[in-house]
DNA sequence: CTGTTAGCGCATTCAG
DNA sequence: CTGAATGCGCTAACAG
């Protein structure tokens, strides 16, 4: 079906091997190719009615499209925008690309998606990769770095927002959760609830700005209340052994504080949603599939699966996370000239079995 | 400002605000074009070592990166593939992802991955737009329609490998589960258990070729061993009120079937991981957290609440699966003339507690 | 309104 | 061993 010019045999052309250029076309239409190009970008004001059939009809005859690199290398800008995301497998990462996608798609961007699945050396890759490309700006959500790997981006070098985690020694536009209010919602919600004893169960955090802040406000909001006893428990995710040592630990507080068949008066607050599977994970193998009535589970991120353990959760705003940071970045390369901005988005807490009492 | 002449103080330049280009280079280093390419094509047995080092340095005074996309014009080739998935919020396509981007690590490929979130108008966007950008292939978790959208694809077109789905129309490589075998081992298993009643759910298949090949293979197995019903049902989970009719019915079924106190007589096979989490939440929400007394489930796909629900899965061989999909593709691209070939990989069975018995 | 000319950054003949 | 010239597909001045 497709353009089939009047006249001529129905048949689609016979899959050309190589593709047409403006050349072809031009030649196909009998005019030149700046005509053409006056075409492909909207300046219809400078072509006559007559002409612009002409190529309209060249161009469907040839099944014609554009070679977006050479053009992007004649006007020095690609409409490509690098994500690199440190963790797909993390469903906060994929909820995020979804605004990313969107906003992109509003604003004529193409986001080449990259995933250093945790590690360094593939964010240096990535990164450098992308450079090549000459990307009008990127995306990132970092796994924590700054020498070497970040050094092509951001002041100076190319356009760049943060996403979730902020890197040392680099100044950009950053955009997250506010994660001092939501751990401090988190934990005071179990405050509210009654636990005595509090576990704050996060990743290393060192080098993951936005795991500090959240292992800050829990402290902070425990000093404040007085009672509870709270306390912290880091799980290196991908240090089986540490994280067995680190669980060990967990259950003996649990085994020591259990009030028998009364409600659970210890709560584990995870940091994020994969630190919440492996609890789970782990309590489920403990204690049964009874575990919740032995502990309660909050969680920062809301994962599928959280409703279906019946876990608390606070949801982050992923969608709008992705959307403003391509807006940010979009804003620069347009050659917006602030400084640093941040747009911290708040979290929202959603009650369910575990902690409803 | 940028190109420091030789001689002065070998401070980083100052973050130059245009990138240099291999002309830059070339002056910097007293040399023409030419050997700066050579250089950068590692033919340095064409280049004297005095010629090499001066060459060595300007890049490094410069921070010379090549711009691929000038490359890529000029050979005609950008080493660029486009991955399109259909659902990333499917932790299949995501664990396939995995094996694509290690194999086009492995093959000096750059992915370009694109979300087509389940909408056939995105799919068709991005199809296109890879097209303009001109990538070498195409690697496609289909949506399932072929006219229009996959035109420019496959045969005559860019080198295309399918995965997990065919396309109607498409002559094309393909690389996913053995589908056939992987329903009838699921099945086997539930009737090996005793299962009376055995329940098929899947989305509507009639465009997806790998959901229908497992509704064939499930109502054969069944229909081989005679004993117990089997019974399919289709939930679209794009429709609400559609999916709720069809729980609805289901729980009829459950509740008549329900033998007092005894192990469960029915048992509910999911085709993917979406179905299997949309019963498992409703049952949760219908029976409780015991739902699992009342009804076993199994699923195809092995996401990772499954271990923390205790269900019986069959996982696919994802990594392999996008690993092999980029082989394919590769040798393709490198001018492979074969007709079109079919990789089709085992799924695992992994039993847990809900067909334990 | 329309076509001609000159590069964008790079790789490739083809002569030194 | 080395470099100058040519053109990839396209856009952007410049003239008609």
């Amino acid at each position: 079906m497709s353009t089939t010019p009047p006249g001529t045999p129905p048949n689609p052309p016979p899959a050309p091997t190589r593709r047409a250029t403006i050349t072809d076309v031009a030649r196909e239409a009998g005019t030149g190719k700046t005509s053409i190009s006056r075409y492909l970008n909207g300046e219809f004001s400078a072509l006559s009615p007559e002409l612009r059939a002409r190529i309209e009809a060249a161009i469907a005859r040839l099944d014609y499209q554009p070679n977006q690199m050479a053009r992007g290398l004649k006007r020095g800008r690609n409409r490509l925008i690098g994500m690199l995301v440190a963790d797909l497998t993390n469903p906060y990462s994929v909820e995020v690309l979804q605004g990313v996608e969107a906003a992109c798609h509003a604003l004529g961007l193409m986001p080449l998606i990259c995933h250093a699945a945790n590690e360094v050396e593939m964010e240096r890759r990535y990164l450098q990769l992308l450079t090549t490309y000459r990307v009008e700006g990127v995306i990132v959500n970092a796994l924590g770095v700054r020498e070497e790997t970040l050094r092509p981006v951001g002041d100076g070098g190319i356009p760049a927002v943060l996403v979730d985690r902020r890197v040392e020694g680099l100044i950009a536009d950053m955009v997250g959760l506010d994660n001092g209010a939501a751990a401090e919602l988190g934990t005071r919600h179990l405050l509210e609830r009654g636990f005595e004893h509090i576990w704050f169960v996060v990743q290393p955090f060192e080098r993951v700005s936005s795991r500090r802040l959240r292992v800050e406000a829990f402290d902070r909001a425990m000093r404040d209340e007085g009672r509870a006893r709270g306390r912290t428990l880091v799980l290196d995710l991908a240090d089986e052994t540490a994280v067995e040592r680190g669980l060990a630990e967990l259950d003996g507080a649990i085994d020591s504080l259990d009030g028998a068949g009364t409600a659970p008066r210890v709560a584990l607050f995870a940091a994020n949603a994969p630190v919440a599977l492996r609890l789970a994970l782990h309590l489920n193998a403990r204690y049964g599939a009874h575990w919740q009535s032995r502990v309660a589970l909050l969680s920062i991120d809301d994962p599928d699966w959280a409703e279906l353990a019946g876990i608390t959760t606070i949801r982050q705003p992923t969608y709008d996370i992705g959307y403003r940071a391509v807006e940010f970045l979009h804003e620069r390369i347009e050659g917006a000239l602030t400084g640093a901005r941040d747009c911290l988005l708040p979290g929202e807490l959603i009650v369910r079995a575990s902690t409803a009492r």
